[in-house]
DNA sequence: CAGTGGTCTAGACCACGTT
DNA sequence: ACGTGGTCTAGACCACTGT
């Protein structure tokens, strides 16, 4: 095995600097300027831009304007457990400051995925929750709830942005959680979600969908969260219980 | 909010071509080409490649050597159960043919995370297996499978490659799956695994850690996988049982 | 063969951070 | 003021796909 094709000009540039990174600086260093690397392996600006940008893309440096190219930090990933329900009881369980921004509370007239989604008929109205989840003051995921509206209709703005959504549903509403089904899958985040979640577009990121279920088997919840994947791992159990 | 930046060209250039295709194509349709949008928005070729990366990295368009630029056709991703513990049962299941390609099988004394994941003193060996995943013909997923070489002595390459890994368990080892932990990541794809996947590098991947225990809490496999995330979508149930 | 995307060059100016 | 990464240009050649 192990064939390796002739590659372009680029990208034997790139690995060419991966082995420099990787034998002779360490995480947090300075690395050669754009204009440096041009000088010493004489090639063109834009072929030099085009190896650093493949090794921005795969985590081995980051870039950052005026500064410099810096090789990258390998961050601490947060192990969080999927079964949890209480975003704020698992990171203080962890050590960490949990906190929830609420970007939007609005009742709406939900699109037809997320009516399927909460099995609601087609005219059922929905609150809306848009929040962002930090720890440590570093944005971890974005997440966008809808609930049924007839069935929470006391649930204020108000006190959704002070009290965490499952306290309120077994003191409020005398809903406890009893399972819930969720997708995870991968993407490329686009601009709006890398905004809100501080981080390049394109990068990697989760897509969670979650659909949670009371005592009697009614759907209480429908949340799809977009997570930035440098900062958690998702850990599930099977089997055991 | 909405807050519009004045973007750079390329970006104001992505978004204007990206409305063209909502609106004006559909999946599957050719658009034009980089020469063809150089000539009727005034801009350089490599500005028009800036845009048009940006465009199929997060998913919009499709670029195809010799033939052309596309808009790009959402693919149907499979979703897999996470507690399912049978690739094979469960790709027949959905109605696909699945296929597993081994592509090596060594005897290794494993790195220092394998056998901490193994829980395996210093000096054990492992029986280490990469395999290849595929459902129709189409590559899922890539599967780096390391096994205590002790307990699974009589476990050669030939029966690997024609048994499935859990029917040689039961019938071969007397060792029946009890439960397993599994910690999900997302990342960008590096070169190796892309190509392996038949991807392009940078796209997104997710990262599958799976460690197996028997009914003795013994563990008895530790698999790194690494998936393509258009093509499936991983599904979890917690609480109920 | 013509047309497409992929790579590469040499040079320019801009925006940001530090001194 | 200076050095950094970010953007943009105009032009060239290569590699691949179809006719």
């Amino acid at each position: 095995m192990h064939i390796k094709e002739i590659d372009s000009l680029y990208a034997q540039l790139a690995e060419k600097l991966k082995t420099v990174i990787q034998t002779e600086l360490n995480p947090g260093d300075k690395m050669l300027s754009e204009r440096q690397i041009v000088a010493q392996f004489q090639v063109s600006r834009n072929t030099v831009r085009q190896a650093l940008s493949q090794l921005e893309t795969l985590g081995y440096v980051q870039r950052i304007h005026g500064k410099g190219t810096f090789v990258a930090q390998t961050a601490q990933q947060l192990t969080i457990l999927g079964e949890y329900y209480s975003f704020t009881e698992q990171m203080k369980a962890l050590g960490r400051k949990p906190k929830t921004q609420l970007l939007t509370y609005e009742i709406v007239n939900p699109s037809f995925d997320v009516l399927k989604a909460l099995q609601l008929p087609a005219n059922a109205a929905a609150i809306y929750l848009k929040r962002l989840r930090l720890a440590d003051g570093i944005p971890l995921m974005l997440e966008h709830t809808y609930l049924p509206a007839q069935k929470f209709s006391g649930l204020t703005a108000d006190k959704v942005a002070h009290r965490p959504l499952y306290e309120l549903f077994r003191t409020e509403f005398n809903e406890a959680f009893h399972f819930a089904d969720e997708s995870i899958s991968a993407t490329v985040l686009n601009e709006e979600d890398a905004t809100f979640l501080v981080v390049p577009t394109g990068s990697a990121g989760m897509h969670l969908k979650r659909t949670t279920y009371d005592q009697k088997n009614n759907i209480i919840e429908y949340t799809i969260s977009v997570a930035r994947s440098d900062q958690f791992i998702y850990k599930v159990r099977y089997g055991k219980r």
